[in-house]
DNA sequence: TTCAATGTGCTAAAAATTTAGCATGACTTC
DNA sequence: GAAGTCATGCTAAATTTTTAGCACATTGAA
């Protein structure tokens, strides 16, 4: 249960999520994107520091680090949504569903028709 | 964006989804419930720290302290879920619930129902 | 070649987090 | 009422996080 996203500090979530979000970066990037910046070599540091634990890796594009996810960033959003789902709806899907439908965010006619597809399609599976 | 919970340290999160999952808890109680729980008067503290942050309040009970969120649980888990569906899903309810899907996790029969009477009743809303 | 621009790495200091331990108060039990 | 238990508050120290700034490397233009 101990993720990999739970041994990080605030600072470090703040670069990873930006990083999730955007599939990868530079440090520039990450540093226009948070909206609260601290300074660019501070940035910088966190990168390096993130990539020294682990969950981060570079690769050079000319002289710049584009900066991207260790862990594919499937499995990390699998991870974290679980996480999310069994923190504040009991493990229950249907109960996350439920409140996100009932929040105030409109879901296009084009999400609904998809989720009942997959609904549709999990259920065939099942049996 | 800069949503509370993004405000709070790691330990303190920690404190916070203990005390989200269960509803409320005694300092005790986080403490059992902490994997790598620190010493129980850490554990006070951080409680003391979260109640000043204005996340937490208490009531009194007997002689111990009752902690429980100030925020309600139904819009912390909304915006919590929300978070999650942005960064990881393009802010798509439907591809987050595809993930899960996918995922190994068993979703009940009893899920996929009321996944589907979910769906259904939020198609007849929006006409 | 030389200069400016743009990137990185490193280091050390500042700030914040995390911790243990002691003092205190209430309640029970002997 | 003395001692033990269980709770809290506070404080100060240890540790971690966060930051800025300088040094160095590379690229491209004048």
């Amino acid at each position: 249960m101990t993720s990999k996203t739970n041994r990080l500090s605030r600072r470090e979530r703040q670069i990873m999520d930006v990083i999730y979000a955007k599939g990868e970066a530079t440090a520039t990037e990450v540093s226009e994107l948070l909206t609260d910046a601290p300074s660019h070599s501070a940035v910088r540091a966190l990168l390096r520091i993130l990539e020294d634990k682990g969950v981060l890796k570079h690769r050079e594009e000319g002289k710049r680090f584009v900066f991207l996810p260790v862990e594919s960033v499937e499995k990390a959003s699998r991870s974290a949504l679980k996480q999310v789902v069994h923190t504040f709806f009991e493990g229950s899907l249907a109960n996350a569903v439920a409140a996100f439908v009932d929040s105030k965010e409109k879901i296009s006619p084009d999400e609904l028709k998809r989720l009942e597809s997959i609904i549709k399609q999990a259920k065939n599976q099942k049996s």
